[in-house]
DNA sequence: CTGAATGCAAAAGCTTTGCAGCCAA
DNA sequence: TTGGCTGCAAAGCTTTTGCATTCAG
């Protein structure tokens, strides 16, 4: 999602365009790394070095309660996040921790046994192409996280 | 994975089987809630008090280590644990935080774009029969955490 | 015997909260 | 004007680590 889509989706909603806010959504316009709060709070402090990481994540918090990204759990130390919103798979490198997009596998039933599906999430464990030589030991240059 | 085969697996691969380690292995047999660390601590400590919350985390990681358990990362603020070691989805209550199992649906291919696919994880996230009603508040007694 | 496992306490991370001040609408 | 946003500091939780002691094999 483009950073002024997702400030027009923000405005929508009746919710406020500070310069640090837009400062974030900026940030992780085009970022498809799945990056850690942490490295959203670091990348935004490039340009605005004042920047709290109070801010950065109850930004992100307000931007996945919107829907206009999602939170990606795949590591249990910490949240990633996506900003690609239409539906897809991951592959996520269990040696680098490095996540990759995959077009989404045709999938039907939105409702199992009564619950009522409202997202599908698919991860796809193992080892990425860039650790497969030195399979579980220090990765290279894939900079997964 | 019933209780004594986790102790024989432990057994054969030089693993020692203490007294709270067998007490953490019966007290997961059965146990199909996916409990978080806290609740396996819990549910250990009804029948020997003194077990440290060290000694569970170690022995949650040993077992996850040999692939006798699995880690599901559902919950960003916490680890669970999954006893089942079959191959198989989940449905992840958004409302109450309930996992259940559901039967795995056919996949294919475990190799894409060079990377190596070891495990394929799937949750399917949503509102669970017992929460439909009051979908988003409070859960009522369907205790998914 | 001996190294693995245990348990206590402390530390380490990530994330949330309290609160005063600020500012977009 | 004012309620949402920001940022600092502190707290909260889960998980990890250091280290002395215990014990399974």
């Amino acid at each position: 999602m483009k950073s002024f889509q997702i400030v027009e989706a923000l405005k929508a909603r009746g919710l406020r365009i500070t310069a640090p806010r837009r400062a974030i959504i900026e940030a992780l316009d085009g970022d498809r790394s799945h990056p850690s709060a942490d490295a959203v709070l670091a990348r935004v402090r490039r340009r605005r070095p004042g920047i709290s990481f109070t801010t950065v994540y109850a930004t992100l918090e307000s931007l996945v309660e919107q829907g206009l990204i999602s939170r990606v759990t795949s590591d249990p130390s910490r949240s990633r996040f996506d900003t690609v919103t239409d539906p897809h798979d991951h592959l996520v490198c269990t040696s680098c921790g490095r996540i990759d997009d995959v077009k989404r596998a045709a999938r039907r039933r939105m409702s199992v046994r009564g619950f009522t599906v409202t997202s599908v999430h698919v991860e796809y464990h193992g080892i990425c192409r860039g650790c497969a030589p030195r399979e579980r030991s220090e990765s290279r240059g894939c900079r997964g996280r």
